[in-house]
DNA sequence: TTGAAAGCGCTAACAT
DNA sequence: ATGTTAGCGCTTTCAA
């Protein structure tokens, strides 16, 4: 351990090329090698064009440290998601970080796995490190003590993926899509419909789905949609769902409320024998993209992460450049897949 | 602008509790509030509770930016991949953050999109925060730019997926792996196979998997496995596929070189009238879940992405530590999805 | 066990 | 157009 530190100290001491050794070696201030950096206007261009060259001989690079100490900007973002296993949460971390690279911005990214205890412990560790801002994806808006902690120290954040009225927040209109799911299954021929979830205290997503699916269904004059709680957001219980299929008002259709659940669901369903969507019809949400491949093809809203994440990130930059901070609505669109088909009796 | 800039400040002055108010709070210096963070041993019980309770009051934390300056180390490590839609990748990511927040460092990440060019520009962006360290996946580490960059600058680096001998790295063995497909695929009745992949030049593990299976082709003494390439890793060139499988000499097993273009491969070619795997068997690699789900399941090669990311991890924090450099390979299994049946004549 | 003082690399006022 | 100076928040000798 001594003897890595002292590794550490030889392999800095390489590096020792200052924005001092270089206005020196250009026979300038260091406030004019600052300039050419960050206000290269200002500077006249021989001089600029004899400051650039000896930096470029050293291969010479501003310590943002010193930077970001003094101005008060690292021009780095923070991003919390529950995974990024689910590919909807991946996409969202990619139109984010494109959307950041583009105005130079980096991100620091961290998971929770859903766990609201890891949720406190991993913001603070990106706190620390003074972002300027985060993009976050949280349990439930309406009682983060993380979205207190932020708003108390005048951070700036977005949520992605979530929906609230007093937080700015990039996401889709969950209750609408899942009406519309609804509708589509409603069309169909389904009239006992069930929805699957993890625990609604980890999603807010969750409930405004199920939320969503409950008033169309009863807006539509179906029977109350049922409700299957499932200990993980991604896999089914498999007990419960076999009593589920066991039932005597056994329903025909299942609403998942996300796509990593559905795909589960159908494999469980399969492993008990029963053929989709002959047997029953299976409905996701997110619309990733390997639901179009799988056979039959998925049947889901499709809710883009990439949007989402660009989306969430554009209104955070907004916010941090004015101080102006609103919400933004992704669209959604409805995939007609094959693991949701017409009733037959 | 220059409003955004004021609410800026003002946002900014709120936060200014700094190491030295507290010390003031406390009755003691600054150097006493630094150590009870960072060498608790040293200070006095009393005093160290003393200090901590103003701490809690205030909720300060103290400014990593000043202490990284000084001391030199940002507790921050990059990650450089490819892209976080494919599975693997995005798992290897949550090995890396786990390992990494263990020990109670960060992880700042950049997606490449497989394109050198914005490689090079990712990771100078990430270099200028002064991370400690990087984990990366490139095209080629055999003449990486990037590669010479941070050697030269004595940055510590393990590659994930990338074999190297000549760089750290952690990796599976892919030509063993391609080779036991192959195998595979040969007991299976196949004797034409054919491997397809992106263009090799952007990604060596492609270029050693397809290495394998020629390899362990010759081996068997099969007719010599041919090569498709198309233009993306993930979405097989169309007309190409149709031209394949017209060809006299067709083969009746298609290895593609990551389970993403198997998935879009399979698809294709049930939209060309062809059943998998009664007319043509299909494999892939990397092993991502969402194959299991598949109907055909997917026939691949396990490389988990998640100890990827955390043994690469560790090897990386150990050589921060030490400056001691190792490589650390990935086991892999074979998994015997539906997707590759035996050859029916 | 604690304090005083210097300074990490940079930028922003202010001065010229 | 450029230089001078002070200091961002912290840690680290060195001294007491």
């Amino acid at each position: 351990m001594t003897n890595g530190a002292n590794l550490n100290r030889a392999r800095s001491q390489k590096s020792q090329v200052s924005i001092l050794e270089i206005a020196q070696a250009a026979g300038v201030s260091p406030a004019t090698v600052s300039r050419v950096f960050n206000r290269p206007a200002l500077v006249r261009e021989e001089t600029r064009e004899r400051v650039l060259a000896i930096v470029a001989e050293h291969g010479f690079r501003p310590n943002r440290l010193g930077s970001s100490l003094r101005s008060g900007n690292t021009r780095t973002l923070g991003l919390v998601l529950p995974t990024l296993s689910n590919p909807v949460f991946a996409d969202c971390f990619e139109g984010a970080e494109a959307r950041a690279a583009e105005s130079g911005y980096s991100i620091m990214t961290t998971v929770t796995h859903y766990d609201p205890g890891l949720e406190a412990a991993a913001v603070h560790r990106l706190i620390d490190h003074r972002l300027e801002g985060l993009i976050l994806t949280v349990a439930n808006p309406n009682n983060s003590p993380i979205l207190k902690t932020l708003k108390k120290r005048g951070m700036p954040y977005v949520l992605a993926y979530n929906e609230s009225s007093s937080h700015p927040c990039a996401a889709v209109d969950n209750r609408r899509a899942a009406a519309d799911m609804v509708t589509h299954l409603a069309r169909l021929g389904h009239r006992q419909i069930a929805f699957l979830s993890g625990p609604l205290a980890l999603s807010d997503r969750a409930r405004s789905r199920l939320a969503g699916a409950r008033q169309q269904g009863r807006a539509l004059g179906l029977p109350p949609v049922s409700h299957l709680v499932t200990p993980s957001h991604t896999q089914p219980d498999r007990a419960a769902l076999r009593r589920l299929m066991a039932a005597s008002n056994r329903p025909s259709a299942l609403f998942c409320s996300n796509d990593m659940l559905a795909t589960a669901v159908i494999g469980e369903l399969k492993a008990l024998g029963l053929c989709v969507p002959a047997d029953m019809s299976v409905a996701g949400f997110d619309g990733i993209r390997y639901g179009a491949y799988m056979s039959p093809s998925l049947a889901s809203v499709e809710a883009q992460g990439y949007e989402i994440g660009r989306t969430a990130c554009s209104l955070l930059l907004v916010q941090i450049d004015n101080g102006v901070s609103r919400s933004g609505q992704v669209p959604y669109r409805l995939i007609d897949g094959g693991s949701a088909a017409a009733k037959r009796s």
